[in-house]
DNA sequence: CAATTTGTGTCACCTAAGTGACACAAACGG
DNA sequence: CCGTTTGTGTCACTTAGGTGACACAAATTG
């Protein structure tokens, strides 16, 4: 496939996102390698480093025949930020604002 | 240079920042495009490469010999947003939340 | 007008990261 | 116990996007 629907950096993200807003519980199972590689149309390899990027960080457990699960202290995100970020999602909708502004936005007023 | 400081997807991100939110208004002027290469490190074709997608997003205005300038109609996020956006990024400093952390919830929370 | 500035285009080259197709070891489950 | 599931590792191959070093055309400047 010459361009992939997602990058493994991109599926790290998602399952980034999920863990540390709480979304994902800590020792809840994620989906198989194979599984996410067939449902997000990626090679083998490219699930399984996203899942390699995701244990770096320690948020989620990996073992060999088990499957991968959500790490014990994973949900790293203030309770303060998620409530924020749901009022600013709402916003921004309602504004009719495009995602990737939103996030250029934030990244900027980050500095 | 083998890891660049910045990619030119980084340096369009940084500037579409400023640009949307506001803080570049229409008609100012970017630095040059060997400006922002020395300035970050990166080879001339790089940053050059990311002017080119500021301009793609019709967020600039690029004319060989004068410079690049902030595209008229260019302040796409709306007041709210950036509204919201300050608040966020207070509370969730306040609270010792990394950027990453809650770019990745901003993600997850707008689908 | 002439020199400079600035964006653009091209060259050969290198590396990170994608691909499919395997193989293997650990854990699980009947 | 034995077959299946699951994460991991490797192979050769392709592509996107970096690199430095140029050259060129258009706009500005003195």
């Amino acid at each position: 496939m010459s361009t992939p629907p997602q990058s493994s950096a991109e599926i790290y993200e998602q399952f980034r996102g999920l863990i540390t807003s709480g979304e994902l519980g800590a020792g809840e199972r994620l989906p198989t390698v194979r599984q996410v590689a067939r449902d997000l149309g990626v090679a083998l390899g490219t699930a399984a480093r996203a899942y390699k990027m995701l244990e770096s960080d320690h948020l989620v457990v990996s073992r060999t025949g088990a499957g991968t699960t959500v790490a014990a202290d994973s949900a790293r995100l203030s309770k303060d930020a998620v409530v924020q970020i749901r009022k600013l999602v709402a916003s921004a909708r309602a504004n009719d604002d495009s995602l990737d502004d939103v996030i250029s936005a934030v990244r900027t007023a980050w500095r």
